[in-house]
DNA sequence: AGCATAAACTTGTAAATGCAAATGTTACAT
DNA sequence: ATGTAACATTTGCATTTACAAGTTTATGCT
């Protein structure tokens, strides 16, 4: 029988709220947000990334993402240029500063990990990360099940019945 | 060596959003949020509670949880009433209608809840569940060490070396 | 080449959120 | 009794967030 209280979506997120806002604390004085954290470790990782990269790589929305980047790029962490190549997009790289704060913090962060990981036996600590990322995956499922009513989009325009009756507006 | 990509909170947060995200959507059509959804899901589970309580077991900030069951009153979709016992706080609890939509709704979440576990060993799934609660519990150590710096609270006063010099102001 | 469509962002705007201060109650220690 | 601290919740207010719509630049098709 169904419970909330030991259903995988509540103690995710029980979890994961707490751990964020103790964390958030943790680094509070540092003059950063959680998320602006993830924006600094993420660059700081994998290196220059463009907004929709960052966006994807810590799961903030775009646009919030977009004015996240603004502040911090008025904070001096972050610089925003506009890729030769493509003209769209916007490649964020770390100022030194973003660098320095970004080491900095995520020594908290291996500390917050330490804690955690120290309550768990190792082979557990490989298994439960493994198995979240299983799950991230297979969400895939679930995604398609929000669009099936009807099979959208490939069912939607058989191909044009009548040459577009009327210039729209 | 740390990385921001395998760390726990990450993993956590990543997993979280996209889960809430999709179930959101889910759940959109029934008028309800997900921060709806886990109150009247708490609400059918628990039986009545005060604010705090449904606060602490949803884990959403009591301000914001105020306001929220504000709307899901005038929505009817719960009761507001002080309590005789004690006045100061207020008991929820949920009408027909917000127990109606909690029993569908959380068909819904069975189902996902379903899918998920479809991914895992049935072994996998206790460990997992039961891992998520000791980090949960385990966090209290963080929790400890926000305030440590001068130990606070328990070395502040050694009992009054002067009984009160000033009324203070 | 020329036009429709798609990409990658940015911006408008309304709603959600969180912290701090305020309000009304109860519990405690004189 | 009675003032003071502790509680439970609400309200003020400044951000943050998300969804939709708007820009600008690339791509694809014919």
């Amino acid at each position: 029988m169904y419970r909330l209280t030991t259903s995988m979506p509540y103690l995710l997120n029980r979890l994961g709220v707490r751990m964020g806002g103790l964390f958030s604390r943790r680094i509070g004085s540092s003059g950063l947000s959680l998320p602006m954290y993830r924006v600094v470790a993420s660059l700081f990782e994998q290196g220059d990334q463009k907004l929709g990269e960052i966006a994807a790589m810590t799961s903030i929305e775009l646009s919030t993402m977009s004015r996240l980047i603004g502040s911090m790029a008025s904070m001096g962490l972050v610089t925003r240029k506009r890729l030769p190549s493509d003209e769209r997009a916007v490649r964020i790289n770390l100022t030194s500063k973003g660098a320095a704060l970004a080491t900095q913090l995520m020594r908290e962060a291996q500390h917050y990990e330490d804690v955690v990981v120290s309550m768990l036996e190792p082979h557990e600590i490989e298994t439960l990360k493994e198995i979240l990322a299983r799950i991230y995956g297979a969400l895939d499922i679930l995604e398609g099940e929000l669009v099936l009513p009807g099979d959208w989009k490939r069912s939607a325009p058989p191909g044009p019945v009548l040459p577009a009756q009327r210039p729209k507006k």
